[in-house]
DNA sequence: TATCCAATAT
DNA sequence: TATATTGGAT
């Protein structure tokens, strides 16, 4: 029961090591990517960090690669968010690529990283680790650490965890006004979307010793992204199972499926 | 300097 | 609405 987040998730042999090359050598040629300068060799922490739809295009998508690969803003707070860690550059590709900068060599060019999905299954965990931590101690860097999830950012959590403390403070209010059952719309943080709210750790954080806790191993196994994709073995999304939408392609990659959306059942009044 | 966190932007 | 980004505070 405490696994069932696992379910559906690809087995770790299902699961292209990093090590691997996550083009064809026919696409690798096609862009005139030399074993030199693909992801190979770039420090894989950085490459979990990309999507994999901007590299590992199925054929059908690869008209539209150069678009989503460069179709971020331009790169005028790039320093900045370089220090914050959510873009990259990049001199993969030289597309043509022209950018408000009017930059055409394609080189040195912030790649925006597209935006995190947080599934149920991701989710969970992150109500795990919090509940494990306790909610005073559960911040944005311990969280990500102990969610031990791939390509996961401090950003991605501290927004998350920004959105999941005004969940609390709502349903605190709402306990305190005397409702004894919350309202639906509390399926936002509902793991399965079936009702079984993850509640906050609060009370029982406190006394709770990690040992106690078996939702998570004291180990925690790396958990790779949650496939929405095609299966492994093509190419298409989700080698690294990247839950990742492109903001240029909203819903792009099916992600409907394991997005909230498809849970949330709110009523209002 | 790194991180947190609330506000704000997308 | 969900998530990313920003900027002040620590």
């Amino acid at each position: 029961m405490e696994d069932q987040w696992e379910m559906g998730l690809p087995s770790f042999e299902d699961l292209t090591p990093l090590s691997q090359s996550l083009i064809s050598p026919e696409l690798a040629l096609a862009f005139g990517i030399t074993p030199d300068n693909t992801r190979a060799q770039f420090d894989l922490n950085r490459a979990m960090h990309d999507n994999c739809s901007t590299f590992c295009p199925s054929e059908e998508n690869i008209e539209s690669l150069s678009l989503r690969l460069f179709s971020g803003r331009s790169d005028y707070d790039c320093s900045n968010r370089m220090k914050r860690g959510d873009c990259f550059m990049t001199d993969e590709v030289n597309s043509g690529y022209k950018d408000d900068n009017g930059d055409e060599n394609g080189l040195n060019r912030a790649v925006k990283r597209p935006r995190l999905v947080w599934t149920p299954q991701l989710h969970k965990r992150f109500v795990d680790v919090i509940e494990h931590l306790g909610i005073d101690k559960a911040v944005p860097k311990t969280i990500m650490e102990m969610m031990n999830v791939e390509g996961l950012t401090r950003e991605n959590v501290a927004s998350h965890l920004q959105k999941y403390r005004l969940y609390l403070k709502r349903m605190e209010g709402l306990s305190s006004e005397g409702h004894s059952t919350p309202r639906r719309d509390s399926a936002m943080f509902d793991c399965d979307g079936f009702g079984s709210m993850s509640m906050p750790p609060q009370s029982q954080s406190s006394q709770q010793q990690p040992q106690q806790c078996n939702s998570l191993p004291l180990m925690p196994m790396p958990m790779p992204m949650p496939m929405v994709g095609p299966p492994p073995g093509s190419y298409g999304f989700g080698h690294l199972g990247l839950p990742v939408a492109s903001s240029a392609t909203p819903g792009y990659c099916g992600l409907e499926s394991g997005a909230y959306n498809m849970f949330w059942n709110r009523q209002r009044g």
